[in-house]
DNA sequence: GTTGGCACTCTAGTAACGAGAGTGCTAACA
DNA sequence: TGTTAGCACTCTCGTTACTAGAGTGCCAAC
């Protein structure tokens, strides 16, 4: 967590901090601005509102609040909720039997991996009532495990090409008139013979070999093109980085009073169902390794503005990462939403672990 | 399309059905109440705008269209939208240069199963502005085609079973510690030799036979728990009435005025969240064949009485069925939508027909 | 049956106003 | 020097009053 933006000289003393503070968990839990009576009244500060407003004229100055209009009470800046979230000092971990309650929930798709990432943004978001986001665990230089050929109706193939972590690739596949079963099962035989095991750039090396050999029998056609064929769906997935987002939960994201008019929420649409730039944030939270929180403005797309996002990593370094997060109003109960993302991508991680041990 | 709701006793002349129809269309481009005058003026009525009154009052006492209050135009009832439905000859056909368009983009991913029914979606919803949604044909009675089991890791294999029609359904697997490769080949063998172009139903037979033997060997244990996995795969498969439900372009209904407030939307994202609604369109649709519209409040949940919309089936009736549709605002394009509808649908059903034959 | 005329109704927009909340400044105080 | 009470000032929000405009419904005449 390096993005801190403040730029102002002095720094600030103790308490100021805690008046910011006050300010900012006041303000995330009744969305309305802030006054100095309020203040003093509801966080028994020991001083009187005059103090405080000093305090406050100086948290604007510092550019971490600010004033809808003059008579109004203060609103946190973006930078304000960033010094906020970078002076936390531990999360608020989930109750013990919220926990346990997610625990059983994952033991029951334990054995379903299509099902983990879909669980876990729905968890995410039920449980942070925000929005909860996620992608499946990538493989990075997939190897291949194992083709199948399995004849669909009278001339066409179903190719399932297997990885090594059980990922399932699959394309239809047309057939020369006369083709039999045999014919496939041996062109498998042969693929598998010689693809098995290997990375999808060694496949490649080997079907440019395939391809200029020349065809001793009609099997050998076949070979070549189902090779082919796998070979471009194998490059497709390997093209697409966030191949896909499960998000649940944006009805709670859509019930802020930020989003009463549709027209902010419809950036986070878009921007969700284009996906670039969640690529991008694919690459960065996935390298880097850390949970990460994004917070308004320091959002790439003007569109994401106005939402925050907490976003962790999980899986196995080198061999396939995805990450969990939760998406809400710039107004997020971050510490909450910290400790349930980080409880969330450990669970992943353990899921994902047993796939390689 | 037999859900007419006017209960009025007075069939409407021609006239009137003709100014009814005037209504709607200047309602679904305008958005905003129709007057009288407004009617003289842009459909070449041959008549006064008196006139015109007097038979949108006699059209409004049908509860065809209502009044907003006292002094505004008219704006159609989900009533009157339904006789304009009902009284349309025939679906406004796709431009050629679109239809080719459409072909051509379905042409990429003719050999991509798992991507027809989105791109359905997608292509509804950019043609009609409005979301379009769809589900993947769903196999009913689903056989067997073959099972495959692929050690992952030290203690775990992954279960795949291979429907008729090339559908994969994948789980994971715990091993008894000490299972060799030659051993999971070997359950496959036997798994496969029982249970290969069989039913659902008639496998779950067959495994209780397994249950009850005795067990002769190491591989007979293996061979009845991976049936029992499978078994269970296939029955939530079978549970699941719409398993998967895609939609796209939600952000083009977004953007109508009558949604600016995000409140009415909420109802129609918890809808298509939840499900439950789908699966019981997908029944309706998919059981009698036809192309359907649903206007408004004849939506069963109340939360989707402010949109309509056209769904129709896809597939083979025995065998493998889906639905696509568009969802928009009751201020919908229906020619349009039919017409696009229609044309996707078919197109499914080519792609679908191919698998068959 | 159709039409022009007209009174009536309701909305949307604008302006004026007061209450209330909250600030910023200043002078007094510890 | 930091803190405080006091107070004038500012701005929003809700209310009320008013007007222009759109559109209706009805009636008498054609």
């Amino acid at each position: 967590m390096t993005r801190g933006i403040r730029r102002s000289a002095g720094p600030l003393d103790q308490r100021a901090q805690s008046i910011l503070r006050a300010v900012i968990e006041e303000y995330i839990a009744s969305a309305a601005p802030v006054g100095s009576q309020a203040l003093v009244e509801r966080y028994q500060l020991q001083v009187s509102s005059a103090t405080v407003r000093a305090i406050l004229a100086e948290l604007e100055a510092e550019g971490l609040l600010s004033h809808p209009h003059t008579s109004a009470g203060r609103v946190p800046t973006d930078a304000g909720y960033r010094f906020y979230v970078e002076s936390l000092t531990g999360d608020v971990p989930l109750s013990p039997v919220e926990q346990l309650m997610i625990r059983h929930q994952f033991g029951q798709v334990e054995f379903a991996t299509d099902q983990w990432f879909r669980l876990a943004a729905t968890t995410l978001a039920s449980s942070t009532h925000s929005a909860g986001i996620a992608t499946p665990a990538k493989p990075r230089a997939a190897r291949i495990r194992r083709f199948e050929l399995i004849p669909i109706g009278d001339r066409m193939a179903s190719l399932i090409v297997v990885l090594n972590e059980g990922t399932l690739k699959q394309a239809l596949f047309t057939l020369d008139v006369g083709t039999r079963e045999e014919d496939l099962d041996e062109a498998v035989r042969r693929l598998n013979a010689s693809c098995a095991g290997r990375s999808a750039a060694d496949v490649a090396e080997h079907l440019r070999w395939f391809a200029q050999a020349p065809a001793d029998d009609a099997t050998f056609e076949l070979v070549r093109r189902a090779g082919d064929r796998a070979l471009r769906l194998l490059r497709e997935f390997d093209a697409a980085t966030v191949e896909q987002l499960f998000s649940d939960g944006l009805l709670n994201v859509m019930a802020a009073p930020e989003f009463a008019s549709s027209e902010k929420l419809r950036g986070v649409f878009e921007a969700l169902e284009n996906r670039t730039y969640f690529a991008e944030l694919f690459d960065a939270v996935t390298t880097d390794g850390g949970l990460r929180v994004y917070i308004g403005s320091e959002n790439r797309p003007d569109e994401m503005a106005d939402v925050s996002l907490v976003l962790a990593p999980y899986g196995r370094p080198g061999a396939a990462v995805g990450f969990v997060g939760v998406l809400g109003p710039t107004r997020l109960r971050y510490p909450q939403a910290i400790g349930t993302v980080r409880f969330v991508s450990g669970i992943m991680n353990d899921l994902v672990d047993h796939l390689y041990t």
